[in-house]
DNA sequence: CAGATGTATTGACAATTTTCGATATAGTGC
DNA sequence: GCACTATATCGAAAATTGTCAATACATCTG
């Protein structure tokens, strides 16, 4: 794996200044922040869930567990466990109401899945020169 | 009967004796989108991967697959089977030179789950009124 | 209280994913 | 041709994930 901290990053010679391959290429990562990262994208990364993430951001009421599992084929338990996941992820919010428990969309941590792949991108805007 | 079910949390109405909880809710989502989604999010839902992105993004020459599995502690193949990862959901490009193998970033690609979440976002602000 | 209903949890199983060792493929140089 | 190197593929073990049936929990109704 990556170490959190490491020296410049290099560069790899041509392919037949040396014998070898590799220059050691180190970079210095955020194992944190990718963690994170991975965990946010895991929830999103389900045909389910992610389905469920755009029906909550297309109303801004909540929605009750059984209004989400009408619009999919899967059992209740299975949406049950799918929005554990989400809650988890901190993507979605849940409120307890009587028998209903109602849940909404947490947009802050969607931003920021979205911001984060927008500071990749522009480490380097691959303007050569 | 059921008089104060706390209606205020959507337009769900409250359990009645002949439609006992949801109203039928239906959402129109293009299933073909999300798919093409989520295989895009699965791609980056790995922290080696989503290391190998990072790596690729702060530089803008390519990098060969012995640069990249420097800085990991995996085996060849195991990177080797990442990179195919990322390659078949079109994230990195490849481009054979001798012995080497270069692999680069796919800019377009991570741009569009970007913009896709930013869409996401976006249907509907949560603007209460 | 009992009975009904919405949701969460448990336990099990199948499908998928991650990883490695062994091997195959392709290019370089003798 | 042969040896060496970089990368990809194959086959299998281990870990993770998605799903369901059964059940538990919590809340409302009568």
């Amino acid at each position: 794996m990556l170490t959190d901290k490491q020296t410049t990053p290099g560069r790899k010679p041509k392919p037949q200044s040396d014998d070898s391959c590799c220059t050691p290429a180190v970079f210095t990562i955020s194992t944190a922040r990718v963690a994170s990262q991975v965990k946010l994208l895991s929830a999103l990364a389900d045909p389910t869930r992610l389905q469920i993430v755009e029906m909550l951001s297309g109303l801004d009421e909540p929605l009750c567990v059984c209004d989400i599992q009408a619009n999919f084929v899967l059992g209740q338990p299975t949406i049950s466990h799918h929005l554990k996941v989400l809650r988890e992820a901190g993507l979605v919010h849940s409120e307890k109401h009587g028998l209903w428990v109602y849940y909404s969309l947490n947009r802050g941590m969607l931003e920021g899945t979205s911001s984060y792949l927008d500071g990749v991108l522009s480490k380097s805007k691959a303007t050569a020169g």
